[in-house]
DNA sequence: TCAATAGTAATCATAAATAATCATAATAAA
DNA sequence: TTTATTATGATTATTTATGATTACTATTGA
């Protein structure tokens, strides 16, 4: 049997989110344990199977995520800030939602009310398109070049296309946050968060432990301009918070 | 036996989405493993199936569409006139791909030469970006509402970002074609497609023979602008193509 | 806490598949 | 016919996948 045909035949057994084990898998394609965890291997790196020990679990809710460094999209962190950032959508809001990863999360926990979302994001946007919401999220894109390495859509034409919306919230992505502003590493991304900022009434920042205190290639903005930070609680990045802390107008600790 | 008989046998073998190795395709054909190993090649480089290693597989195997219906994507004539469409492609074009499900098709079989590639089909732009193709496509997206219904963006933001550009060639799927011109069955889609028809140098119609001597609900624009028709034959629709081979600059009929 | 067990990762030799080269056979063009 | 072109199959070196062995690590239960 065909290495990929196998591969292929261990994600049918999967489709129906179940779970696969080393040794189910090598009586059912007669190789050895070796070929079996290094197919595994192979298919976790690519995300479409999540390890475990002895053996594979189908990636079940996020299992339609198109890319491949999935498991840096799913940390537990990134979750639960996500989850938080959600519950501060109203019916009736229209939010923009940058393209970062930790936003990306916002499509799984997104309710089922009536807003409208825009976003440069085409894997969000695919996302929210593949969950088909009762309610109706109308969902708007901004043009642009696609950049394939993180699926968002860039450039001046981006700009341009995003600079026709206005909306109450903001949820932005950063790579870095300290007490003088918020940071990311991309002069394209900024461009599109400051017209983000500057066309919300309220600006979201999203940002585990890992980003507090760090820098990036680029400012974006001082906190004057930033509403909330939603942050999950560590040690070390305790006290570099309090000097955060008066700069905006609230934090949320998940 | 001949080559081209061989290579068609290979893609019958494949039909029904599976995988092809070489061994049986030597035992199958009684060539030699080298033969073998240069038609996979070459039916590989026209994307017609995907290489593996130890032999090939259908390009439906493992590819996941990321929509539910996916049949209705898949039928045999689609394909063909998708596979058509993309012959016409050649480095450093820039083409206009519509939404519709014809068109859609062509993400398969787009070759990896240097190309741009400007649509308003979100699942089109998915698809590709997940290929990854290493020439570097340059992929385009218009803005605007998202039908999710459909997976293409719509609307006024669409029109206005998609004018912005200008291609060599547009590829337009169809509800109807008939001597008078081409039908499309909603408006917003039809002042999409008449931005695309006057921004490009040529308009290629993709229509399977369903199309053929139909109608929709509004006119796009008359045969006079069509530069190429590309559709399959069948019994029933070949009186009403002699009508418009007339209008048309050129017919391919696969 | 400790071993006992089960699962994993790393290494390596082997086997298999591939790409590259070449000579020959089949085909098409002059 | 002769010549040029193309397709084929054999040979080779190279790359890649595999399975056995071993050492390592996590989990379990006393």
């Amino acid at each position: 049997m065909l290495q990929k045909q196998r591969q292929d035949k261990i994600l049918e057994c999967l489709a129906g989110g179940d779970y696969l084990s080393v040794d189910e898998a090598v009586k059912l394609f007669k190789s050895s344990p070796a070929t079996i965890r290094r197919d595994f291997m192979e298919l976790a790196e690519s995300g479409q199977v999540q390890k475990v020990r002895g053996g594979v679990g189908s990636k079940r809710a996020s299992s339609t995520l198109p890319f491949a460094d999935r498991a840096e999209f799913c940390s537990v962190e990134k979750e639960k800030i996500a989850k938080s950032a959600v519950s501060m959508i109203k019916t009736g809001d229209i939010v923009f939602i940058d393209g970062g990863t930790t936003t990306f999360n916002m499509a799984s926990y997104l309710p089922d009310i009536n807003i409208r979302i825009i976003t440069n994001s085409l894997r969000l946007a695919s996302a929210l398109e593949e969950k088909k919401s009762d309610a109706g999220w109308e969902i708007y894109l901004t043009g642009g070049f696609l950049y394939t390495k993180s699926g968002i859509l860039l450039g001046p034409n981006a700009q341009s296309s995003l600079a026709q919306y206005h909306a109450n919230l903001a949820f932005l992505s950063v790579s870095g946050i300290d007490e003088n502003g918020i940071y990311n590493n991309s002069e394209l991304v900024v461009d599109m968060e400051r017209v983000m900022i500057n066309n919300s009434d309220r600006t979201v920042i999203m940002a585990d432990h890992s980003k507090i205190g760090k820098h990036g290639l680029v400012k974006v903005c001082g906190l004057d301009r930033i509403s909330v930070l939603i942050t999950d609680s560590s040690r070390e990045s305790k006290d570099y918070l309090l000097k955060i802390r008066n700069g905006i107008t609230e934090l949320a600790q998940v």
